[in-house]
DNA sequence: ACCTGAACACCGTTCAAGT
DNA sequence: ACCTGAACACCGTTCAAGT
């Protein structure tokens, strides 16, 4: 009794799930094997698909690349989100996105190198006009969230005044730091023997810091910061730090 | 007359004369047409030398794309040098090493990606075990130079004492926030339609902040910042500085 | 209309054959 | 002893031939 209408739909749904598929599959290779072992030709193996369904779904392996990074970015946002509705001051909030991202990037290292690689222009140029769009609607909504987190910090008087204290200044202070640092850690720098501490804390420290020199109250020294970063973890991110802790008694 | 034993040294010299060949030629094509267009073929012939000659000066294509790093964080050293030397307070020697990073990767934004490249673990794990001793006794130099630096501003008292006033942390946060931000401006995120101001200042102007966060004097609120800008950078970096804006004129 | 896989261009790497 | 370039393995991409 299947009208012939239904064709079409079902034709798209099984498209879509395809897709689906690919993404799922080419995500997995990608945290088992690397990017060096993310070729569209083991892709396809693994789907049981020729190279050119795969091509008929992304235009070029930046494309498929470019997808996986819009779904972690969107990962992220659901993230953000949930630090920026934690009901407590402008700055616990904020300190709670950057937790989020640090957390992030330590759960899942192998989708902070794609989004990274996907930030390098040699990619960007490559991307159909569909998805350039596709991922600047992400990175603008990412923005804007924090963006609008502070402006509402400056607007509320919890951060002081000041020509300098403007919202893109302040959000590129701890954007560029957190990015930096994490890029630093994952990297093969072997930063203990030179020296370092573990990099959450430094960063989680350093931005305590950024936030004092930004006037931003309540001043940590008002604060237990240690005590701090507990409570948001447990209160917004339990489920991932339950993960983190599973992924290192793997290791011990 | 040339004395038999000449031959070796004679040998050896040009051995390596070829192989500063192969490198400033490779640096000048990563610099005209990218990271993309550097092959092995494309560098031998260039050089008029065969594929298996390179592969006689370096044992893969990390080996030569890590020696270029090499000679790049060599440079730098050499700026930081400079700064670390200028007769001035610890606070202005130190946010001298940061200009020098900021204005190095501008000057040199292919350098920069060169430098990104070879901290990704999938070129490491490929590089030869003495190359790996090359780059590290490297980093080493780099990291150690900032830290003496903060540690002589402690002692000094010019940074104010505390357990979360380590060098370690300090010079973590500080390198985390410009690296970062450099790789932010030289992404292809288009930052500006974001609503961020020139990277350069909004680094400067944070860096300066995460000083006066670490109570490192003289604190910035009686230092007019602007004018310390100008002044290191004509007292130190004056001919990087000319490269910079006639470089900016080539645009214009 | 859509899937397939042979074929193409390109790149890193090796090594037997030259000198 | 050292240089050469043909040859190999691999990968992204295309497209004529199938269904």
């Amino acid at each position: 009794m299947a009208a012939p209408l239904d064709n079409l739909p079902r034709k798209q749904r099984e498209f879509q799930q395809r897709e689906q598929l690919i993404l799922d599959t080419a995500q997995g290779m990608l945290h088992e094997h690397g990017y060096a072992q993310l070729t569209m030709e083991r892709i396809a193996e693994a789907v049981e698909y020729s190279k050119g369904t795969i091509y008929n779904h992304f235009s070029s392996k930046e494309d498929l690349v470019c997808s996986l990074c819009c779904r972690c970015v969107s990962n992220l946002i659901e993230l953000f989100q949930r630090a920026y509705e934690y009901p407590g001051t402008t700055r616990e909030r904020f300190a709670a996105i950057g937790i989020a991202y640090s957390l992030y990037h330590q759960l899942n290292p192998l989708d902070a190198q794609n989004i990274q690689i996907v930030k390098t222009n040699a990619v960007r140029e490559k991307l159909s006009e569909e998805k350039q769009q596709e991922l600047g609607a992400l990175e603008r909504e990412i923005t804007q969230l924090c963006m609008n987190l502070v402006n509402e910090a400056i607007e509320a008087g919890d951060i002081a005044r000041s020509e300098n204290h403007t919202a893109d200044a302040i959000v590129f202070g701890f954007w560029s730091m957190l990015y930096g640092g994490i890029l630093l850690a994952q990297s093969d720098i072997p930063l203990e023997d030179l020296g370092f501490s573990p990099v959450i804390m430094l960063l989680w420290n350093n931005s305590q810091r950024l936030m004092d020199a930004y006037d931003w109250q309540p001043l940590s020294k008002t604060t237990d910061t240690d005590a701090l970063f507990k409570k948001l973890c447990s209160a917004l991110f339990a489920e991932e730090m339950c993960k983190l802790t599973q992924g290192e008694s793997h290791h011990g």
